[in-house]
DNA sequence: TCTGGGGTCCTAGGACCC
DNA sequence: TCTGGGGTCCTAGGACCC
């Protein structure tokens, strides 16, 4: 057993909210949450009210009356992740960032360089509290899953190192919840077994563990109670998709309404393929309906598309024929598009041997080719001048859009 | 109690091929 | 004539992650 503990997983605490509590101090100590219709991040004087990240803002305000509602500091979002993350990036190239707000980093490489890597660990909280003025708790582990919940653990502000011989000893008395991969319907149908916590889990046979939960659960979940979890950080991968979506309250399924709102989103997402050359084969759709029953309906195409009006018109005939199968729904309440089965090389739309245009079924002359060259142009025109100066559905859509583009632009993952 | 947005992975059934 | 087995791809839905 010469496997050490180098792994270190960083997490910046109740981010967003951090955020605004440090650019307005006298939010500091204070009950806040970050979002509006519902709760993006809690400060964690307000999750001692029970407020949670993802909580509609109206429960919120029941549980924590005074709690006061910020936000709008987007990019200082963006770039106080980025700052913090590079603290940890002084320590190794071994960074795999998960999200704005957290990495993990392999500095098995650095021992020589920095010492151990707890003493690693508690730099990197010293500086990005000094350099960022931001929290952030560290855990350090052999494994990724094990760092990641030890900075769970560690959580607020806090660090925890497991060491390789006490890691049983540490999972034994914490709740199945904490795994990775263990949300709410998981924990429901291990508790019905009896299993509340990782060290029942680790004496539950593998194959019940299975039959109750499928192959890949059931088995990950086995895997990782006796510790025998990968621990490869992975420094960059590749989007597997890329979607957009649009929640709207309450709305009549009609064109009017429908047709603008595809449009947007299809600009949206194809603008992200074609500024990394990429195109994807399979179209998918999502309609959600008010009660949040949600269907969807896809497709994949013969060859790879980055077009926006292609994709608005793939994505188009894909809702109608979700709302098709559902007459009886007369109202929406959210649109999404998504395309997979990415390619590489966009510029073999070009050459686009099929036709969407019923009117045109050449290979390669066709519109398809013609509009690609002409998103490409609005493209250009947007870098240029700015995104709002070329529109599609936005325009129509009367700037509705309820959530800000700067917003968006931090969930989204390196195409 | 009715809630955003961007993602990943898994499962199950059916079509199709050999 | 209605019978086996295996592999791959597609589609729809779902759980989960931040």
């Amino acid at each position: 057993m010469a496997e050490t503990a180098t792994i270190l997983h960083a997490d910046l605490d109740a981010f967003y909210a951090s955020v605004e509590q440090l650019l307005d101090p006298s939010l500091r100590g204070k009950p806040i949450a970050v979002g509006g219709g519902v709760v993006l991040a809690a400060s964690y004087e307000a999750k001692a009210f029970g407020v949670r990240g993802g909580m509609p803002g109206r429960r919120a305000r029941q549980l924590c009356p005074q709690l006061r509602f910020v936000g709008g500091h987007y990019r200082e979002y963006q770039r106080l992740g980025d700052q913090a993350i590079d603290v940890v990036r002084d320590f190794t190239p071994l960074i795999e960032r998960i999200s704005i707000d957290e990495a993990f980093a392999d500095v098995e490489g650095s021992v020589h360089l920095f010492g151990t890597p707890e003493r690693m660990a508690r730099q990197i909280r010293r500086r990005v509290r000094d350099e960022v003025g931001l929290p952030i708790s560290v855990g350090v582990a052999r494994t990724k899953h094990l760092a990641k919940i030890a900075s769970q653990v560690a959580k607020p502000d806090g660090l925890i190192v497991v060491d390789p011989g006490a890691e049983l000893e540490f999972l034994h008395d914490l709740p199945v919840r904490l795994m990775w991969g263990v949300g709410p319907v998981t924990q429901d149908r291990l508790a019905e077994m009896g299993v509340h916590t990782i060290g029942q889990l680790a004496d539950t046979p593998g194959r019940a563990l299975q039959r109750l939960l499928g192959n890949a659960v059931g088995g990950k979940l086995g895997a990782l109670a006796w510790n025998r979890d990968p621990r490869e950080v992975e420094t960059h991968h590749r989007a597997r998709s890329v979607s957009a979506q649009s929640a709207m309250g309450r709305r009549p399924a009609t064109e009017d309404f429908i047709g603008p709102t595809l449009r947007h989103l299809a600009d949206r997402v194809a603008t992200r393929l074609r500024a990394k050359n990429r195109a994807g084969r399979t179209i998918t759709a999502r309609v959600r309906f008010t009660d949040l029953r949600a269907v969807t309906r896809s497709i994949t195409l013969p060859a790879a598309i980055s077009a926006t009006v292609i994709l608005a018109d793939v994505a188009k005939d894909l809702v109608y024929a979700a709302l098709a199968d559902h007459p009886e729904e007369r109202e929406i309440s959210l649109l999404a598009i998504a395309v997979s089965h990415l390619e590489d090389d966009a510029v073999l739309q070009l050459e686009l041997p099929f036709e969407l245009d019923h009117e045109e079924r050449r290979p390669g002359t066709g519109k398809g080719a013609a509009r690609w060259v002409l998103d490409r142009s609005v493209d250009e025109v947007r870098e240029k001048f700015g995104r709002e100066s070329v529109g599609y559905g936005s325009v129509e859509l009367g700037e509705r859009t309820s959530i800000p583009d700067e917003f968006r632009e931090l969930a989204e993952r390196p195409v």
